[in-house]
DNA sequence: GATGAATGAGATTTCATTCAT
DNA sequence: GATGAATGAAATCTCATTCAT
């Protein structure tokens, strides 16, 4: 179906296409790293997955471990400026600002884009530099944005005064969880898991748990 | 010339080990597996770290394939027996229970198990059998604990009516991560991660984000 | 949109270029080959250097083994007619004739040529009949002006009687060694090597060598 | 013939020769590095030749190019210390001296080692450490013992006064030249190379090249 | 039981060569 | 004529596995 091409049949085994072949490498790639990890992954099969031979990816990427940084980099880095932005736009309220937060984050569910976090926690070891990388520009900006929502909905009496710096964990570690799971036990489990039911009940669950006292938020607003 | 021995007991160190081999092997295993992930490690340094030679790993295991199901076997089971217990044991609030069992798991921090869950996200899927074994025997198992607590709690009346198996997921993420993160970007991170402070955070949340609202709650029971 | 050139001369850089390209193409290998040896040397480099792209070197040459030979062919051969008509010219002493040759070689120090034997040298064994063709154009060639010349001076009493065939290793190994030095260890030495003073050693050193006896010489022809 | 072995069979494809292995694969490497140069050796072909497997090259050797080190080094080393040595005892007349150098020398033909000298000279653009080493350990050390016996020859009179740093390369010239004959140009040429006779007229024109003017040396010494 | 020399399949990487544009 | 993207064969190197000792 896909195959169905009516253009004048460019005849031969050479399709030159510059400019998308790096895309295409690297959607290749990520899939492939994604189901079988870095070193299982062989370069033939990332090469066959995008339809080019072994020699090409060489063309557009030095070695394996430059292919694997680039897929990190461009699967990951375009989304946090989003996550930015909503915090900075701080008129709402906390609450709300951290459900559109997860809300974001779960629209990565079955993207490739998902397969990420489960590739950089088992390699974070053997690539230390790209570890590096990616703890600077996802994990530590990705954290920022919380701690910085959580500071602030603090001082406003939005949210209790918790351990900010370990709330974020609280909040990351189900988002993530949902992530890993899609690509590790999923297949093997019964109970499929509603990214969308579990955003819910996350939210919930932290909303209770973050906000004042209802008895206290009670007698100051107004009552019941 | 060095090999003569005249000890009429030959060597107590050497009969001492034969027992022992086994479990040092496993354990070198879980060592060099947690560093450096399943491809990357080499049974030799797997040898050398335990203190034989290459060989001698094929008198107890018969290929890497199976020491590394050896490894999550040995390193993961024990744990759950406990935690099963734990909650079986009814008779204490929900809330206490859960506190327990969080403590529990927050307790395998360093310690060399903690390096299971990393390992296991990133081989599921090279070894779906080691995967369905760890699905049945350690993700079933333990999240079944939870769930069990949970319905019990929920039913009642000490918790509130929550989606169960997702809560779940919400309990279980931050302790998970903060496993991972050990064996990740801990090291590449200002912020150290405490595991106690975690615990007592998530605890925290978790206990307001489940009980049941206060007014109610009182208006229920009444008193205390 | 660049390509329009309403030049009616349609660029003469273009035009000039098409006849000069196998010569530009012959000295970029030459300097490639001669630098890193054949194996070593890529079709890339030997493209860049002589501002073309590898296809273009296969309109000129069918491929990386033909295009060697070429450079030697077009790098060595054009010398020994000079040193044939040399030798042949006959009238001279022999002495002055040598003398002749040496400077004339000597003259290749530090053109693109002088690589030439020591290509040739290292490559003999993996081209068989370039082997062939080098020694039946150039060295055969070039030992056999030599040793006609020798014959000659030794028949008319001008040199001593000698092994002429060996005698001409003995002529040419100093020269070309002087040729193989600064292809190799040149960089590596502190003496640098005077081509013009190791001539003039060496041509001393074989005139004396080669010169009938004084006190005989001197009775033949006068007394000093 | 020669795979007659009447020893008892070691049955198996596994003989262990921990010992033997090293020096085995040198000569292995040596033969093969002869033919056809560095490059176009594969090392396949060398642990064929040295009747083990591939792999079994890399437990002895790092890597292609530190067995191309140890060749060069174990075949040329060795020999410097003689040369030194005959030159150190310095009671006997120089020309005497030289021709046992010579001798010496030329006593390399046929040898595995004689191919070294055209290795090292089509890679020491290549390996420029191996080729600091070479020159530090052989070449250098090479002409030292000639310039030394040259120097003190000069200041005798028993030489005649000249360009000592460049005669030096007069003396090897030849020697060298007949050893990189024997291994690219020999098998092409009709005029078989003689070693004993080249050494003979090289030294003899040596001779009479460097040795004082008869007529100056007999005015000393007394009568014609 | 333990050793470690040896194996050999397999992976990454290189590069001469081709050919549509 | 010139280009340069693409190919694919080959070479180096690694390492799980074997087995004589």
């Amino acid at each position: 179906m896909a195959d169905i091409d009516p253009s004048p049949a460019p005849s031969a085994r050479w399709r030159r296409r510059k400019e998308d072949r790096p895309g295409e490498i690297l959607a290749a790639a990520l899939a492939c790293f994604a189901e079988r990890g870095y070193a299982a992954t062989r370069l033939d099969d990332v090469a066959r997955r995008a339809g080019v031979t072994k020699g090409t990816l060489y063309l557009y990427f030095p070695n394996k471990e430059e292919l694997f940084k680039a897929v990190v980099r461009q699967a990951i880095v375009p989304n946090l400026a989003q996550a930015e932005a909503l915090v900075a736009a701080a008129s709402e309220p906390p609450a709300l600002i951290l459900g559109r937060l997860l809300k974001q984050w779960l629209a990565l569910h079955g993207t490739p884009a998902s397969a990420i976090p489960k590739l950089m926690l088992a390699e974070a070891g053997n690539f230390p530099d790209l570890a590096r990388f990616y703890h600077a520009e996802v994990v530590e900006r990705g954290t920022n944005v919380l701690r910085r929502l959580l500071h602030r909905a603090v001082e406003r009496g939005d949210f209790r005064a918790i351990d900010v710096d370990h709330a974020v964990f609280c909040i990351i570690g189900p988002v993530l969880l949902s992530m890993l799971w899609r690509h590790s036990f999923q297949r093997h489990d019964s109970h499929a898991l509603d990214a969308e039911a579990l955003y819910r009940t996350h939210l919930d669950l932290l909303t209770r748990g973050l906000l004042p006292d209802r008895g206290a938020a009670a007698r100051k607003t107004s009552h019941e």
